[in-house]
DNA sequence: TGCGTAAATAGAAATGGTTTACAATTAGAT
DNA sequence: ATCTAATTGTAAACCATTTCTATTTACGCA
C-alpha cells in the first residue's frame, strides 16, 4: 500500500482502508477525470465486493479532506481528479478524452476586490474552469474535417 | 405582452407563447436566480394549466437562444437568471438569497493564451463564477454572530 | 380572416445518477 | 487481544430532470 496515500488519509482524519487507497491509487494514476461509475467498474475487479455507494461516499470524503478535486462538467454529473499540485489552482479539461491540465492563472484577487468594493459582498468560493479540447483531441478533430 | 421579450424570442427562432413570455417576465423581474420549480409554482397561478416539463424545456430553449444564463450552483441543480447586460460577463451569486450581480472581470484572454501556448489545447468554453454572500446577507450573518 | 403546418404544451410515466438506511465488518488505538 | 467508532455492502429510496405522445396553438401565408 502506498504510504504517501495512507499518510494523506490519516492527516485528513480518514482511515486508510484498502478501498480508499485503491481509489486514490486509481485517481493518481489517471491523467483524466473519472466518475464514480468509472472508478467502480475498474476497482470491482480487485475486490470481492465493492459497493457503488462506497465509491460515492469516499470520493466526497476525499474532496472534503482536500485530497481530490471535483470537476465541473456540462452534463452536471460528478467527476473527480487528483492533483499533485497542492496549491490553489484551476483546470483545463478536455471534453473529449477527459484529460486535465493545471491552469496557473487565478483571478482570485481581482474577483475578491470587485465583489467587496463594488457590491459590498463577501466571497466564499469561486469556480474557474476552462473547457475545450486537449492538444491530442484538437488534432484529431482537424484531421476528421479534412 | 412585452414586445421586447416577444421580439427577443422571435430573433431566437422561438414562438412568442404566453408561457414563454411569462417565464421571461418573471425572470426579468427577479434579481435572484430561479429554479424550474420556483418558476412553475409562481406561474401556475396565472395559467389554467402549466406543466413542469414546459418550464424545464423553455428554460433550456431560452438558454440556447442566449436570452437566459444558467447559474452554477453547488447543489448541482438548475438555476436561471436573465441579464440585462448582453455582453459576455460573469456573475457573483449570493448563496443565501440567490441575488445575482454582474462581474465585469473576465479572464478570457489570459486563459485562452495559457491553454493555447502551454498546453496546445483549444478552448471551447470557460466557467467563472463567484459565490458568496451579498451585502445584505453578509450583514445579517454578522448580526447573528454578535 | 381563415388555413395549414410546424412548434409548443400537458400530463403521465420513466429515467438514472446519487443518497439513505441499516446491519455487518473492519481499522486502529489502548 | 479487545474495544469502539468508522467503514462498508446491499437493497431500497429519492427526486430532479427527461421522455413520450396525443392535443393544442402560434403565426406565415393565401
Amino acid at each position: 500500500m502506498d504510504l504517501r496515500h495512507a499518510d494523506a488519509l490519516k492527516s485528513g482524519q480518514l482511515k486508510a482502508t484498502p478501498k480508499r487507497l485503491a481509489i486514490l491509487r486509481l485517481l493518481s494514476e489517471a491523467s483524466v477525470y473519472l466518475g464514480p461509475q468509472d472508478i467502480w467498474e475498474r476497482l470491482r475487479k480487485e475486490f470481492v465486493s465493492l459497493g457503488l455507494p462506497t465509491v460515492y461516499r469516499n470520493l466526497e470524503e476525499l474532496v472534503d479532506a482536500g485530497l481530490v478535486t471535483r470537476i465541473i462538467h456540462p452534463n452536471r454529473q460528478l467527476y473527480y481528479y487528483l492533483c499533485e499540485k497542492k496549491a490553489h489552482h484551476h483546470h483545463f479539461i478536455c471534453l473529449e478524452c477527459g484529460r486535465v491540465e493545471d491552469i496557473d492563472f487565478c483571478a482570485e484577487k481581482q474577483l475578491d476586490l470587485e465583489v467587496r468594493h463594488r457590491h459590498g459582498g463577501q466571497v466564499l468560493s469561486h469556480v474557474l474552469q476552462v473547457n475545450g479540447l486537449c492538444q491530442g483531441c484538437a488534432g484529431m478533430k482537424k484531421t476528421e474535417e479534412s
